[in-house]
DNA sequence: AAGTTTTACTAAATCGCTTTTCCAGAGATT
DNA sequence: AATCTCTGGAAAAGCGATTTAGTAAAACTT
């Protein structure tokens, strides 16, 4: 991706690289007010015709100051002297001129913009979707808008549009799944936040519990040899989880077998990852009954990685995944796995931060836990009698 | 969905439908001066220490009006005539006291916001955030943010959030399957649009060639016997894709069986809509060997209500599907489906609008035409020997 | 030497709104 | 009668840029 610069003639190198402006735009703005000139409404017929209302036309028009026409469309308790007639006819007349308050205006006098950026590994990927789905909920409820940036796991990104989130003027970010260690003049929530920053909120799972309602399940179904996929370093989640479950293992009295262990490697959003780490797993020749997954991506890709070596699931290993993404309840068979409430992350994520930018004194919490749910559906199943069990056909 | 509204108390009904603000503005507003006012720097030690820098104090710095500076800064050929080293100067303050210029008021002045505004129907459903990524990789390229709202299919949200869009000044829209029918004041693309509307691009897949792909695909396999789950009638492609399919099946000399075409009914974004489909297609007692879905979602659907019924997919019946979602490979057994280059939509939709923000005067196409892909993968096969097909068992 | 360009800038007018401060007149109070 | 308090507004100072229209001095022409 190129940046957003000007074209850098003749400044020194690096020179504008706190002046970042759109591009183009000087001579945007040139052509347009030549455009202007050189006809008004020559061909460009599609254009408003005449500009919008203004305050001040307003205010002319019904013969008062944009002072207190201003007031009483605001509201203010400055207006409380202004008759209701008055009121009434300044409602009256803004109505039918369609009076809108311009955004920038207001925005460069009061230093809000009402609008949040959000930073996301990439926008179409379930998870990062199914969060920003509950973050849009509840900011357009209350009147914010958002912007989106996918950063895609570049380390150059991920400090990039932060600053030019702040560029823009943003009242607060929310960064989703996503490294996090600046400290920023404006409110920040993470959701699934890898590190913990001072002063930023983090929207986490309850790891503990995850583990121990994924791995409870294995355990009474009879699994007790599991194998597992780790995260990518880059997640957010991958050392929290994986020590929860180290936890969880021990706790239930067994152990984990290093060469049931695979890692997730490279940054696809793709099955292939689980597959191929399944793969391996499949030739360490260990054997195992079930495969608790970092993800429902990468289980859907396990599961193929077992028929082909002719297992069943769950009948021969039994597969649980993890976030509950939309196209987890979709698969034949439909996927077991650890629910996130994403949405609801989401939601909370917004809301602790708009709280966060009205009311900057009240107290925080530089936490918020959510719990995970157990979704089992069909990917698992009894153990089998250390018979038919996962492991490399070695004849 | 609560709308953004003022705390209406005095004001005649509807009075401020056209001044819509954002909420608590005037009140947030009126607190944080407070705040100030009590306190320079009390407890809130953690907002920004000193005002970030303008212009003016940085041409007062270096001793020139803020005109020049802000010349030199945009690189106007006014600015020609300064000595390089004059321009330096101006180019190393800047960086040294990070001096970026006040969004607001830069669009104010010059009416451009460098955002635009994107309507999708959820955007967590596959189908809009792979536009969506498509959008955001050319518009973050070029310097623009984005804006997204969900409608939900709410008409009133249909119509409320461009308005919503066009407060906030947004240079531009993109709506991506949603219908339309609004004419603007700024360029307007859609994406897989309803309606034709006079100015406004559509970007829209060739159906006529989605069809053929994967009705010929079907029809070399063998299958004469096809059935088939329509769109509901909310969605912008139902009706041109169901033209496309009538004349393609026509061409190939076969018939469409009445009895053999399910409507999708509901607005959820779940296979179940296909699975009810397909158990009324089997409830019919008609026999095919096939089915071609409206989308990927609903033959997910689909295979489960034929698993159900004792038929294997493919070997009794082969499925297609529509869109190649992200999930539709990472089916077992992966899904066959007519790929829409979402992503590449998402991209000439951004492209287009800002080639009609940027250029005004440039002939436009309201119809830009992209081609689909038939991926197959093991949902298709070759038909049964007619022997067995579905149809009930009815005994 | 007078006129013309060029160079190197600046003044000032916006853009559209918010919000504090002020103010004149009317009514109420002492 | 003098003072005080409401009423009903208006003036004006910004917010932080962009951009047109100059302008004084220097350099160059003729």
């Amino acid at each position: 991706m190129k940046y957003v610069f000007l074209p850098d003639v003749n400044s020194p190198d690096g020179a504008d690289r706190h002046i970042r402006l759109p591009p183009r735009f000087h001579c945007a703005r040139l052509r347009c007010v030549t455009a202007k000139k050189s006809g008004p409404s020559s061909d460009g017929a599609k254009q408003a015709a005449r500009k919008p209302m203004s305050l001040k036309k307003l205010a002319q028009h019904l013969d008062l100051s944009p002072a207190t026409v201003s007031l009483v469309i605001n509201r203010s308790t400055v207006a409380d002297s202004i008759p209701q007639e008055t009121k009434d006819r300044i409602f009256a007349a803004a109505r039918k001129f369609k009076y809108h308050p311009n955004f920038f205006a207001r925005s460069l006098r009061t230093q809000r913009s009402f609008t949040i950026g959000v930073i996301v590994p990439e926008v179409s990927d379930g998870y990062s979707a199914s969060v920003m789905s509950g973050v849009e909920d509840y900011l357009l409820q209350e009147g914010y808008f958002y912007f989106v940036a996918s950063h895609r796991h570049r380390p150059d990104l991920i400090d990039e549009y932060p600053r030019m989130f702040l560029e823009r003027s943003v009242d607060g970010l929310i960064a989703v799944d996503t490294p996090w260690n600046l400290n920023l003049s404006v409110p920040v929530v993470t959701v699934s936040g890898h590190n913990d920053v001072k002063g930023v909120t983090n929207i986490a799972l309850n790891h503990q519990r995850a583990a121990e309602v994924a791995l409870k399940h294995l355990f009474h179904l009879g699994h007790r040899h599991i194998a597992f996929i780790k995260g990518q370093a880059f997640s957010s989640d991958t050392e929290v989880r994986w020590a929860n479950i180290e936890r969880v293992v021990s706790q239930l009295g067994l152990t984990i077998n290093p060469d049931l262990v695979a890692q997730l490697e490279g940054d696809l959003p793709s099955p292939q990852l689980g597959y191929m780490a399944t793969k391996m797993l499949l030739a360490s020749g260990e054997t195992f009954s079930a495969l608790f997954a970092f993800n429902d991506i990468s289980a859907m890709g396990a599961i193929r990685a077992l028929r082909e070596s002719g297992l069943n699931v769950p009948e021969d290993v039994s597969v649980v995944g993890f976030d509950d993404i939309q196209s987890a309840a979709f698969q034949n068979p439909a996927l077991t796995t650890v629910r996130q409430p994403l949405r609801e992350m989401g939601r909370a994520a917004a809301e602790i931060l708009l709280k966060r930018i009205n009311r900057p004194g009240s107290t925080l919490h530089d936490k918020h836990t959510v719990e995970p749910e157990l979704v089992i559906r069909e990917t698992t199943g009894p153990a089998p009698n250390g018979r038919r069990v996962a492991s490399k056909q070695r004849h």
